[in-house]
RNA sequence: GCGAAAGUGGCGGAACUGGCAGACGCGCCGGACUUAGGAUCCGGUAGCCGUAAGGCUUUGGGGGUUCGACUCCCCCCUUUCGCACCA
């Protein structure tokens, strides 16, 4: 028996499996696909067990599969564009291709020593022309299709990363990256228009029931349908999802930011001093006035409008918590039944009319003001004709009497804006676009696509656009009438490079497209997706955006990129999230050296199941390694006595009750253990299940004597009497090797060898569950008298419920419960308990 | 404030559709083998009472449904996450 020396193992078979290509597939109609993904990587510079754990998790399901006879495609790749490299880039003099690729080279290092499965002749990073020239090529399309457009806008800027960003990388208040609070810019920008697809983008998240529900509430919350309408108050459009109230509405208020803001003070009396307060309302800081921190404040702009409804003359008021970019950037004031709008009436004496009662009791209208609005539906009162129909019904008639009269129109709002994508960066996709004074803008041609990056050599970091400072890339010729033009020098938003990589991966050496459709229909869609919930609405809603976009421009026929989504739980470390500025990395490669590869992939998925965030333990790492060291010693000790040929095939046996035993345990485990892995991806207890079978065969071995113990020693020969205790050990001991493998493919490779077998565990395939040999033939049942346990009764496995009940009562342990009492019923839950009641 | 998820030993966590709570691992305690062990093997390990057999209590707290509740229902507490004036 030779000592567990995972470092050779693992170098031996990561070899074998490069050599032999074991991972690279192609297309093959005659095979099940099965498409298993983990989000590809931002390449910072090392990974850390965090990273690991993340794809560890596709690992296991791609080499299950595998196993399982699917045409398994497990690609892996790069977001190499991005602003650290930038950064590192000013910090340090290294280029940002130089940093990223350096990075690149030393992570793929790191996953290699992991032994993931993964088909690297597919790799791809985001930051090579073959790779952008696709962003480039779809922008052109998406321009076309006046999907891409241009416009002058109020936008998100952060002044630490010197650049805008989408409102989908606003969180609290702060940039995604580094939290610097965002501010507001005017600013000439390229936005994709995803609110073409807002409403397909809600619907689809019914089909996506596969996903975590949380990732889909966040999705449906983020793209905010509101059902409501839009009327008009004189010449001032409201928007309102509760026209039931409309009655009700004693004031109007607009937004700061609202277009008829500077006429009403030019008309007022005091322009300038009206201009000053509503200026003030509009830089009050975003971030508080987001949030609601900030207290309700207005004033009367001394304009009225018209209530269309009740014919009365109304104020309109300026207020600071009206948002300028929703619905119309005015709505009205409804005070009894809006909180904000009570508030606000409150405090400033504004008239409150109830014209919704509690729908249970019409007649007991409120008709003072109670401690806040009543905004609930109800039964409306005080509004004319309209007066005792439900709120619901109300909505309807009067949305039709506002169209009726042109002063309005039911309409759908939706909270999802378009996707602001340019970037005042370096180190990004540039934007296939040129300015020509005759022209106009005008896309690059296809054929002079890649628009490349040019080669910068210093970077300031401040200022706009870097690339506008490079006159051999802005200075160029219109495509269209050869005169001279220039180059739009913004960058694409490297969200832009993950919102399709899944695609390239099917066909990623294309050279004339992005990917050839019959590819990606093949493998298409992702069939597992594992990553980050950090992404729920940025990666992944841009990614399904685009793979509609990509069905719409018929390059597929995919409505949803990715049929299963698994969020993975961070590790912490210290109960902070590794980060290298706190200096709690935990280093891969640091587990690696001193307890193997397989051990610190087992411990990552056994320690908790892979959505929930795990604090990072070392002791638990050597007690996966003690797992595998028990493995070794299990399967070396008793490799000769079960290796080789002529051994039957335990089921065609006569079996004493060890042996049956055992056989029952091999079983029961391929069961779990098949059912944890898929569907229910309950990585840590399929672990617990081979554990199990671990301990159980180290009693069977012992007490029957399989185990070679001394090799020098010619008498012990380690075989035992009986045939059919060799069948069934070496049925135990080969279905844990292969379903381990996994999880710890290097030893299981390595035992597999030991054990007689050429052509290596996927060529094995997954162990078949018999579900008769995980038959028990009798059944230990407990019994409760009066609720508590009082006993056990052994029965045969197809007894009867009247023979289980007799057995029961039967039981002596049972009858000192029930002698004296009255039995008054006995409920036998057939093969799982037997409960009395006694009285 | 609104919404969602979760609360189980010293710790990470099991318990499939209401049926033996605490699987598996870590840690700890004891034993065996050892020059030694932080290696390995075996055993113990929710709490309380009891020498023991055994008994009682126990899945955040309180009620309820049920022969039976970690699991279902109601109220409350705590934690985490998401949304946060979207009219």
């Amino acid at each position: 028996m030779s000592d567990y020396k995972p470092q050779t193992i693992e170098k031996k078979w990561q070899d074998a499996w490069t050599r032999t290509r074991a991972f690279e597939v192609t297309e093959d109609p005659s095979r099940p696909k099965f498409y298993c993904l983990e989000m590809f990587a931002y390449p910072s510079g090392h990974a850390h067990v965090g990273h690991v754990r993340n794809y560890m998790i596709g690992d296991v399901m791609a080499r299950l599969k595998r196993m399982r006879g699917f045409n398994v495609l497990h690609p892996f790749g790069w977001d190499a564009f991005g602003l650290p490299a930038e950064n590192a880039a000013i910090k340090n003099g290294t280029h940002p291709e130089t940093w990223t690729l350096e990075n690149i080279a030393h992570m793929k290092g790191q996953l290699q020593r992991l032994g993931i499965s993964y088909a690297w002749e597919r790799e791809l990073a985001t930051c090579l022309p073959e790779y952008y020239r696709w962003n480039q090529w779809l922008f052109t399309r998406m321009f076309e299709k006046g999907l891409a457009y241009k416009r002058r806008s109020t936008v998100n800027w952060c002044e630490s990363c010197q650049t805008v960003l989408a409102n989908e990388q606003v969180v609290d208040g702060g940039c995604w990256r580094c939290g610097t609070p965002v501010t507001q810019r005017d600013l000439e920008q390229w936005f994709l228009r995803i609110t073409e697809y807002a409403d397909e983008l809600l619907k689809g998240t019914d089909a996506l029931g596969t996903w975590p529900e949380k990732v889909l509430t966040m999705q449906r919350n983020w793209i905010g349908r509101s059902d409501g309408a839009r009327v008009k108050f004189d010449e001032i459009e409201v928007f309102t999802t509760r026209i039931d109230t409309i009655y009700g509405a004693t004031f109007v208020l607009l937004a700061p930011e609202h277009p008829l803001v500077e006429r009403l003070a030019a008309e007022s009396p005091d322009p300038a001093g009206f201009h000053k307060r509503a200026q003030a309302f509009r830089s009050q800081d975003r971030t508080a006035r987001m949030t609601g921190d900030v207290e309700k404040e207005g004033f009367d702009t001394g304009r009225r409008v018209i209530n269309p409804f009740t014919k009365e003359e109304i104020p309109v008021w300026i207020a600071n918590f009206v948002l300028g970019e929703y619905g119309t950037g005015a709505v009205m004031g409804v005070p009894a039944h809006d909180q904000r709008d009570f508030e606000f009436a409150t405090k400033y004496g504004l008239p409150i009319r109830h014209v919704v009662a509690p729908a249970p009791s019409p007649e007991q209208a409120l008709t003072e003001a109670g401690p806040g609005a009543m905004a609930e539906y109800g039964v409306v009162i005080n509004s004319g004709d309209f007066d005792g129909l439900s709120s619901e019904e109300a909505l309807k008639r009067m949305t039709d009497a506002a169209e009726q009269r042109g002063i309005g129109k039911g309409t759908v709002q939706f909270r999802l804006k378009d996707w602001g994508i340019s970037r005042q960066r370096y180190w990004g996709t540039p934007i296939p676009i040129i300015y020509c004074e005759k022209d106009g803008l005008v896309a690059v041609p296809d054929d002079q696509l890649p628009v490349k990056l040019p080669k910068m050599e210093v970077f300031s970091g401040r200022g706009d656009s870097p690339l506008a400072s490079v006159p051999g890339f802005v200075n160029t010729t219109c495509p269209t009438c050869g005169g001279p033009a220039r180059r739009e020098t913004d960058t694409m938003d490297t969200f832009v490079d993950s919102s399709w990589y899944f695609y390239r991966f099917c066909d990623p050496h294309n050279d004339q497209l992005p990917f050839s459709r019959e590819k990606v229909q093949y493998w298409g869609p992702v069939d597992f997706y594992s990553g980050g919930v950090e992404h729920a609405i940025l990666h992944l809603i841009y990614s399904r955006f685009f793979a509609k976009v990509f069905r719409d421009l018929g390059m597929t026929g995919i409505d949803e990129p990715f049929a299963r989504l698994l969020t993975q739980g961070m590790v912490l470390k210290g109960g902070a999230v590794m980060s290298k500025s706190r200096g709690n990395v935990v280093d891969p490669d640091d587990m690696i050296r001193r307890y193997g590869a397989d051990a610190l992939r087992l411990y990552v998925m056994f320690v908790a199941p892979p959505e929930k965030e795990v604090e990072w333990i070392d002791a638990g790492l050597e007690g996966s390694f003690r797992f595998l060291l028990r493995v070794w010693r299990l399967v070396t000790k008793i490799a000769d006595t079960i290796g080789g040929e002529g051994i039957p095939a335990p089921g065609t046996l006569a079996l004493n009750d060890a042996e049956r035993a055992l056989r029952r345990k091999t079983h029961d485990t391929i069961r779990r253990v098949t059912l944890d892995l898929d569907p229910r991806v309950h990585l840590n207890t399929a672990v617990s299940a081979l554990m199990e079978l671990v301990n159980e065969l180290y009693v069977f071995c012992q007490d029957l004597h399989c185990f070679r113990d001394r090799e020098d020693d010619p008498d012990d020969v380690g075989v035992v009497v009986r045939i059919e205790t060799i069948a069934v050990a070496k049925e135990a001991v080969e279905a844990l090797v292969l379903m381990i493998s996994p999880f710890t493919p290097h030893i299981a490779e390595e035992l597999w060898e030991l054990l007689d077998h050429a052509g290596g565990v996927a060529a094995a395939g997954w162990p078949e569950f018999d579900p008769e040999a995980a038959k028990a033939q009798e059944l230990v049942i407990p019994v409760q008298v009066n609720g508590k346990l009082r006993g056990r009764v052994t029965v045969a496995v197809d007894a009867t419920e009247r023979e289980i009940e007799r057995a029961a009562l039967a039981d002596p342990q049972v009858q000192t419960y029930t002698a004296g009492k009255t039995i008054v019923k006995v409920i036998v839950a057939k093969g799982k308990l037997v409960s009395v009641v006694v009285k």
